[in-house]
RNA sequence: CGGGCCGGCCGGGCGACCGCGUUGGACCUGGAUCACUCCAGGGCCACCGAGGAAGGUCCGGGCUCCGCAGAGCAGGGCGGUGGGUAACACCCACCCGGGGCAACCCGCGGGACAGUGCCACAGAGAACAGACCGCCUCCCGAGUCAGUAGCACCGACGAGGGAGGUAAGGGUGAAACGGUGGAGCAAGAGACCACCAGCACGCCGGGUGACCGGCGUGGCUAGGCAAACCCCGCCCGGAGCAAGAUCAGACAGCGCACGUCCGAGGGCUGCUCGCCCGAGUGCGCGGGUAGAUCGCUGGAGGCCGUCGGCAACGGCGGUCGUAGAUGGAUGGUCGCCCCUCCUCCCGCAAGGGCGGAGGACAGAACCCGGCCUACAGGCCGGCCCGUUCG
RNA sequence: UGGGAUAUGGUGUAAUUGGCAACACAGCUGGUUCUGGUCCAGUCGUUCUAGGUUCGAGUCCUAGUAUCCCAG
């Protein structure tokens, strides 16, 4: 899926990325990127990682582990063509608790594309 | 066959590909070390990987720390009886009260002669009862009748008023100081009598007990609310795995107040006492860190058999023992089967077929025992009532 | 994890010891006016839900639901 190192675990990143990232919004996800954060990017991080944000407003336990759970499987099929040292966030909306993974897909790719991350031959 | 009551259990199955986490194994790379070996990273292989409620966090414990927790008051909880249990507000059995034809279900179910308080409206009267209508006796008495030729006296009736008697009846209310019948009386009344209901006391019998049954005596009647204050009995030290322990790492102090055995401050929830620690502490401003390891999963454990017990449960023997994440793993995409529903088609019907849709509630975070709440569908067992047949 | 508070027409708030659910604004209907506004009258409630105590519950008790706040 999507190993634990590649994941981003801690605060600072999070509020960097979602704050000084470029945002791309799709109707179920919200897409934040930060290139080269030396900030919170350590030396010897050069991959790039990825962290979820599901608040409470999507749903119960249950719905947000499946949205989060989704979204690991979508980011990591696409994880090539995130640049080193990059710093994603993706951020689920309220839509997304009752839309199928296609949807998701497809909401994932307009943001990527949209931030030029994501060539038109990988598309679904 | 129809309706109902109770208890227990499951809560999708199989397969393919791609993934994630813990643990273990061999291998590779790097580092530490004379070495044994250890640490970090990488891909590979193998095992295992959510629930009956994991949920709400409402109770009870274990565990850890608080110098092992003392007394009184306050505070909180519980409340029929007996048992089970580590403990409980839980469970089982029984008692009492209520509901149901029944199986069965429901009940915060101690005390209202220790005290204080409340019982609106209506009603005469609502808590040491009361007297509106009514009924009865006596007195006064407009007047009427009778009587007389007429009037008066005497006699009968009598609107109305007064003095008393009475609480059976009416009416109000959620609740009105026993019910029915008799005897009695001017009218009436437990004032009296019989039966019934209920209360108190005594004796006898049964039960561990709550309590039940019987007999006798008494006085004839004693309202409800303690989920109002309260009284009685029993129980409760505080905090919580962000407990707590170890390692690594970072920084910067300054001001004010109190104090160093005439003791600041702190611990024992709050107050008082008492005990203990005690040389620094509190407040304000400013600065820094929030990383790793342990705790961390074997526990009052599950299942089977047997014995004791009505049961909850307990004793003994055997057997199984496999989640441990930390921005938080246990999944994603499909195929087949199963169940339900819908459209269409075939068929007299039972049913069959193509296609489509749906399959619940819900995610471990220290661990147990309960409670409560949510839940598509399904399985098993026992019992009651009614109908029909034998 | 521990502690606390609230829920009443569409909205914001009341309701003394348990005893007729009140007020303002908004909405709707009708009247007044040539029309609109103003004004007048009327209308609009599972007191968050379920159960219980009581003659009687917005109030008391128990359980649940939702929202909010505080401490670490």
């Amino acid at each position: 899926m999507l190993p634990a190192a590649h994941r981003v675990t801690d605060a600072a990143s999070f509020r960097e990325a979602t704050r000084r990232g470029r945002r791309a919004s799709g109707r179920t996800v919200v897409t934040h990127l930060l290139l080269e954060a030396p900030s919170v990017t350590g030396p010897g991080v050069s991959s790039a990682r990825v962290g979820f944000v599901v608040s409470k407003a999507v749903g119960n336990a249950v719905v947000r582990n499946r949205v989060r759970r989704r979204l690991r499987h979508l980011v990591a099929a696409r994880f090539d063509c995130l640049p080193a040292g990059a710093v994603v966030v993706v951020r689920a909306l309220p839509a997304a608790a009752a839309s199928p993974g296609a949807q998701l897909a497809a909401d994932l790719d307009s943001c990527l594309r949209r931030l030029s991350l994501l060539r038109p031959e990988v598309l679904v």
